[in-house]
DNA sequence: ATTGTATAAATGAACATTCATTCATTAAAA
DNA sequence: TTTTAATGAATGAATGTTCATTTATACAAT
């Protein structure tokens, strides 16, 4: 038995109750039970229930940062950098759909939000991957001919079309297929060059 | 005092509440103490928290719809339609900002996922308002000459931009003027035009 | 191999809070 | 006087967390 065995597995029970259910309503015993793990056991792992919420958080963004950065063309255009991380982007969620539920609802949380804040006010102690991210899109945006808008705008009209469109597909409203997923992206291209 | 006094008094504090430390963390005892209301209180106006929560939704929901269908357009040009959801959607939360926060949290949970299954499997009994909303963009977008994509989709390139974008205001990543508006609203144009 | 010992991991009942909700009682209104 | 509204202490269920105790593991000496 692995050492990060029972830790992953509380992990993984975290994000399939909090997905499904929401913060509230994930209690510490029922995470334990399902995990096949005592109560306290967790508290081995884990300080307290808002450190495990922020410690998952952060370890989706960083498989979702991975995926990515996975044959990301590097020195390409950026029309092409751009329909690469949306692709990836897309197809990460669509293939971990609790991932998606469980970043959307972090984000739109009180715990998303600090965060930000945190961000805004420059307190990123660790200058972490996250930041890359932003970087790519920093790099890629003022480069090209795009839109003359404040670069959390332009940011705002890739990325946000994209997860609605993909929580629709997540509620069935919608089929995104490879070729639906293309020509979003296209749209989404027309938002932001000049 | 007016008979509703109380009640609108409960329901403004659970929206400070709610918007400002999420669902969880808006306890029922403090939502009376703010209201300087008794804790019983609450439950002559509101069968249970879940009916409360639900019900400052759909007053929220009224409000923005009211602001968005005055001066509506009514028969002019698929574009200046357009423009003018936008400019109000946006004026709206810009000028009810824990509006927004409740909104947004609200959808990202679980009671708004139910909510919008419900809506797909056709349960909306009531024929309410928030169809009419749906019908403007359905109309307007299918008259004229927008990019063949589904309904759900295009929706979502003309909102989701912007929703982000009003996030960004509010945690004063971007300042939104009248000009940046209408850029904006220029740009989920390009997006959805053909 | 076996035993003994020290360290680490895991347990789950117990605890202290917190919370939504109830209801007997009081105050106000009609 | 009767009806309606409001109160807030009490209730009971749920929850996050702790900790004394048990179990497993690693390793050394025999």
């Amino acid at each position: 038995m692995n050492k990060s065995d029972k830790r992953s597995d509380i992990l993984q029970v975290t994000l399939e109750l909090i997905a499904e259910r929401g913060f509230h309503d994930a209690p510490m015993s029922e995470i334990a039970g399902k995990a096949h793990v005592a109560a306290g056991t967790i508290y081995r792992y884990f300080e307290n229930k808002d450190i495990l919420i922020n410690e998952l958080f952060r370890e989706i963004g960083d498989k979702l940062l991975e995926a990515i950065l996975n044959n990301y063309p590097e020195g390409k255009p950026v029309q092409e950098q751009f329909s690469h991380v949306f692709g990836e982007l897309c197809r990460y969620f669509l293939t971990n759909p609790l991932h998606f539920r469980y970043m959307e609802q972090f984000f739109n949380s009180p715990y998303g939000i600090s965060k930000r804040r945190d961000k805004l006010s420059g307190k990123n102690i660790h200058q972490d991957k996250r930041d890359t991210l932003q970087e790519i899109f920093d790099e890629g945006i003022s480069k090209l001919i795009l839109k003359d808008l404040p670069m959390s705008v332009l940011s705002s009209l890739a990325i946000g079309p994209m997860l609605y469109v993909i929580r629709d597909h997540t509620l069935g409203f919608v089929v995104l297929d490879e070729s639906l997923i293309r020509r979003i992206t296209e749209a989404c291209w027309d938002a932001i060059k000049r």
